[in-house]
RNA sequence: GCCUGCGUAGCUCAGGGGUAGAGCACUUCCUUGGUAAGGAAGAGGUCACGGGUUCAAAUCCCGUCGCAGGCUCCA
């Protein structure tokens, strides 16, 4: 892995993109096009094409790429597919795999491309191609034939399909895709397929990505009573079991503390507002559809000359907290000697997330935000953007997270949904996006730029996880924006004795409480480091007669805020030790009589199959230590 | 919201036009056990909901709701 080059003034262009532990898939998007394994997966694209072709005769096609573990095509079927017709396909790639069929490259220039277009009836490749010619300004397209198959493609494909190693591909899932992923589009038939460039390679893919299916954080969320979605509550709107409110807890008390002592305030702010005020900020009627329906309210009050009058009053659940917390800036008069204020809180917001994209506790309609805004000067920009993403690192490292990366989202002058997606102020634009980019690269971090990504008011830094299905999500979001304090006329005395512009950091680095511990419910498998444990002991006793004597142990530990609990059901202790590593519970105790005697405890730890016993003392004392400095290992 | 698939006990699932099954969990009793499942009995279901077809529907058909995987959007 090179390392990373890092120019002072510029925006990193996409191609120079910075490695990240996460890079795979941006591999394969940037300059791997000419592997082998990438040829191999391209090159069964087409050949699941001709397959369905000769399947279902009639169809169109769509886009067929390579992607991080195997290919997918897109297609208009002209009878529907099911993923009962996989045997058939695989069947009969197997059998155009077998032919070895030849890939022919030939080049054709406008005119005689659109034409062949339109002979092989394919309308969504000639729009692409007449956009091709349009706006990349392309002279000739390629197209590629195997077999009786043709296709506009760009390639590379092997020479031959005798090049492709047979059985090392699957067929995985069907899925509606939007032709060119726009939803005023058409809904196309998308075929995803694992292909590696062996039959060990696959087998230990898909034995991993099922091994994976184990850790979903859906699956361990009942498994270990962390969350429930219950349809009478709605759905998207998780309930905190006390197991999982117990992580929250602890997170929310981690973000506390690290936001005291890097100079926050505290503050608590309502969950629902007058929609007047999201008006003002220009979130609506734009950010209207991700909002949960308006409540109106009508009052009926005495007018001027006794008359009543009615009047209407329009609220809304917050969506977020910028504006609340705003308001608490402008609650007073502020001087630059107030800078940088720092306003933070565990917001509870509510999004009307599409019911289509809502996912146990990824994607949800309410949600605990670990939000702050911090107000602050030009000068004082890069210094607290850096301070933030201190706390980024400082966080993942107490989690030990790795496998994620930092994307800094800009602003595209280029696009031509510009005027509506970004504040139209390039100057601003250019001077924010510098400060972040000055900050980023004295943090060190490593990071991708994701060109026209920024937020409606500012560039941002995007911290990207995985989910162990590989779904990539953004667990938090820091932003520079430069544009809400004047709508919202938000202003404080400089030393000239006149008015500025504060800048405003939104910040999140433990994002929400429902993404970011669906990502630890993962991380972890559902074994949480004693700190964050729902249960951090569990005593047991080898029989009932030493129950008296683990009671006042229990009780020593509760004593002490640990979380710490008997099991005293009538089971066998083979029994219990079960129950209790079936629950992952990080410590476990075992009483009997030795230890009663000699004051000590046998600690079985999760995950250790040496058992160790030690004075009750010494095991309370090391345990306090590890849930004081949230050890990782222990 | 859109595409595809799936909804049977608290959980994991079998069954499938003739009236409901298993394992685990739960309750009670027996067992007092030294490191990953002791034994017995019991309770628990409007087979998601609504409509249709049928002598008869959990099973077939239609609709609704929910869930999963994608697409779009986003923390």
């Amino acid at each position: 892995m090179k390392p990373p080059r890092r120019s002072r003034n510029s925006v990193r262009p996409r191609t120079a993109r910075t490695e990240t532990p996460m890079d795979a898939h941006a591999h394969d998007q940037a300059g791997e096009h000419d592997s082998s394994l990438h040829r191999i997966r391209h090159s069964l694209a087409h050949v699941l094409a001709q397959a369905v072709l000769k399947l279902r005769p009639g169809s169109t096609l769509g886009f067929g790429p390579a992607i991080a573990d195997g290919f997918y095509y897109d297609f208009i079927l002209s009878e529907p597919l099911t993923e009962d017709d996989f045997p058939e396909l695989e069947k009969t790639m197997k059998h155009i795999i077998k032919q070895n069929q030849r890939f022919e490259r030939e080049e054709l220039d406008r005119a005689e491309a659109l034409a062949r277009l339109d002979d092989m009836g394919e309308p969504y490749k000639r729009e692409y191609a007449e956009e091709l010619f349009e706006k990349k300004g392309i002279e000739q397209l390629s197209f590629y034939k195997n077999g009786p198959f043709l296709d506009m493609c760009e390639g590379p494909h092997v020479e031959s399909t005798r090049e492709i190693p047979a059985g090392a591909f699957k067929l995985r899932s069907l899925a509606g895709a939007y032709w060119r992923g726009d939803s005023d589009n058409v809904m196309m038939t998308r075929i995803y397929a694992w292909a590696f460039e062996s039959r060990e390679a696959l087998d230990a893919h898909v034995k991993a990505y099922q091994d994976a299916l184990a850790r979903d954080h859906k699956k361990l969320g009942k498994e270990l009573d962390l969350f429930v979605v219950d349809d009478e509550i709605g759905k998207g709107l998780p309930l905190w079991l006390p197991n999982g409110t117990v992580i929250r807890d602890e997170l929310e008390k981690l973000a506390r503390e690290l936001e005291f002592k890097a100079g926050y305030v505290r503050v608590a702010t309502p969950h629902i507002a007058k929609t007047s005020l999201y008006y003002k900020t220009g979130h609506l009627p734009y950010y209207a559809s991700h909002m949960y329906p308006f409540m109106e309210l009508t009052e009926t009050r005495e007018g001027e000359h006794g008359t009543e009058e009615e009047v209407r009053e329009t609220y809304c659940l917050k969506p977020m907290n910028c504006p609340h917390h705003h308001k608490i800036f402008a609650a007073r008069p502020r001087s630059y000697r107030d800078l940088p204020l720092r306003l933070a809180e565990y917001g509870q917001v509510y999004r009307f997330e599409d019911s289509g994209a809502l996912s146990g506790l990824l994607r949800v309609r309410g949600m605990a935000m670990n939000d702050a805004h911090i107000y602050c000067t030009e000068d004082q920009v890069k210094s607290e953007f850096l301070a933030v993403m201190r706390m980024h690192q400082e966080v993942y490292d107490i989690l030990g997270l790795t496998e994620y990366y930092f994307r800094f989202s800009t602003w595209d002058p280029e696009d031509p949904k510009g005027k509506d997606k970004y504040i139209d102020d390039p100057e601003g634009w250019e001077t924010t996006q510098r400060l972040v980019h000055e900050a980023m690269v004295e943090s060190g971090a490593r990071f991708v730029v994701g060109k026209g990504e920024a937020a409606f008011y500012g560039p941002k830094i995007d911290v990207q996880f995985k989910t162990v299905t590989g779904r990539e999500e953004t667990a938090s979001t820091n932003q520079l924006d430069f544009g809400i304090a004047q709508r919202l006329g938000l202003e404080y005395v400089g030393p000239d004795n006149q008015m500025h512009r504060p800048y405003i950091i939104h910040r999140a680095p433990l994002g929400t409480h429902e993404r970011f511990v669906a990502f630890l419910i993962e991380h972890y498998g559902g074994a949480f480091p004693t700190w964050l444990a729902p249960v951090q002991v569990r005593v047991l006793t080898v029989g009932e007669r030493f129950d008296e004597h683990a009671e006042k142990l229990v009780a020593a530990l509760r004593g002490e805020m640990v979380r710490a609990e008997m099991d005293r059901s009538s089971e066998t202790m083979g029994k219990k030790i079960r129950n209790a590593v079936t629950s992952k519970i990080p410590n476990v105790l075992v009483v009997g009589e030795r230890e009663v005697e000699d004051g000590t405890v046998t600690l079985r730890r999760y995950g250790v199959q040496q058992q160790e016993t030690l004075p009750f003392a010494a095991f309370q004392e090391r345990l306090l230590t590890a849930i004081r400095t949230r050890s990782q290992t222990i």
